[in-house]
DNA sequence: AGTTCATCCTTCAAATTTGAACAACACCGG
DNA sequence: CCGGTGTTGTTCAAATTTGAAGGATGAACT
């Protein structure tokens, strides 16, 4: 291995500052809409993937890869959503293996009452917080990070 | 509640931005750890954290803010280092209450060992997939955006 | 000194997450 | 059509996280 190419301040600053902020906003997050809907933020993510799909249904592998969690944590929280009869699953017709999870309509309203909350929350954690030119450079810079680790 | 403000695609790409890569760089970073030294994200969190403090020591409730993490999540934590030996418990001579958490020489070996690969992964994954001017953004918008969740 | 209220850390049970192991199946080249 | 290889979703046990509860103490005030 050759030298480790230690993290100057202002390199420190970045990765402190991304840090926390994404903890405590995350950790926002998760407390409102459970306050608020009784959905932890995963649930909630899988409820707005859901509705923006095609016939509001995707596949368990797709939604996992979605999500970024393992598809033994999906099939948990699918199956807490398919209790509360958010979620329905239907197997797929061209894959015997596949399955889809399809939002219901009880699952709709839910996200329905869900979202405006949510989007509040979101806003003063974050989007508001950020001036218009850093609000551009968060989206082009952390999508370019998000994209290279896929 | 008065009408809600939904994001516009801007904004709308920036927080998928965010999260996106908040999750995948911490994944990758958990991945990183646990294969190249056996620590999980947040004991390595805590074993820098202790190396940078005072005699290498830090009350608990302290650890706790500083990990945005629960008290009892962080007395879990702790116990599985200490059973490793990177970490003594010294009770408070001021506060019979109080409980330091002292990194070990062991401790500190451990991060020292664990260090350059963890700081190699940050700039793989983050820092160095920044241009100057963004390292500069990030640090500062995302620097008050946690500030201003505390 | 007595009260009251906040703080400190741990314990406990419940919820969640993870990765490995599986079983069933799709897909491709021979 | 077969064998080899990769995929799909689930199950399982183990690790981790969370929040509520509790025991003990500090701190401020009367």
């Amino acid at each position: 291995m050759t030298q480790t190419r230690w993290l100057d301040e202002r390199e420190k600053a970045a990765w402190r500052g991304f840090l926390e902020a994404s903890h405590r906003v995350e950790r926002r997050l998760e407390q409102q809409l459970k306050e608020q809907s009784g959905l932890s933020h995963p649930q909630y993510e899988v409820l707005v993937l859901l509705a923006d799909a095609p016939r509001r249904e995707l596949r368990m592998t797709e939604l996992a890869h979605a999500l970024i969690t393992s598809k033994s944590g999906l099939t948990y929280q699918i199956g807490q959503l398919e209790k509360r009869g958010y979620v329905r699953r239907r197997s797929c017709p061209t894959d015997v293996r596949g399955i889809f999870a399809q939002l219901t309509d009880e699952g709709y309203e839910a996200l329905r009452q869900a979202a405006p909350g949510h989007v509040a929350a979101v806003r003063e954690a974050l989007i508001d917080v950020l001036e218009p030119d850093e609000l551009a450079v968060v989206a082009e810079a952390l999508g370019r990070v998000g994209h290279r680790l896929r």
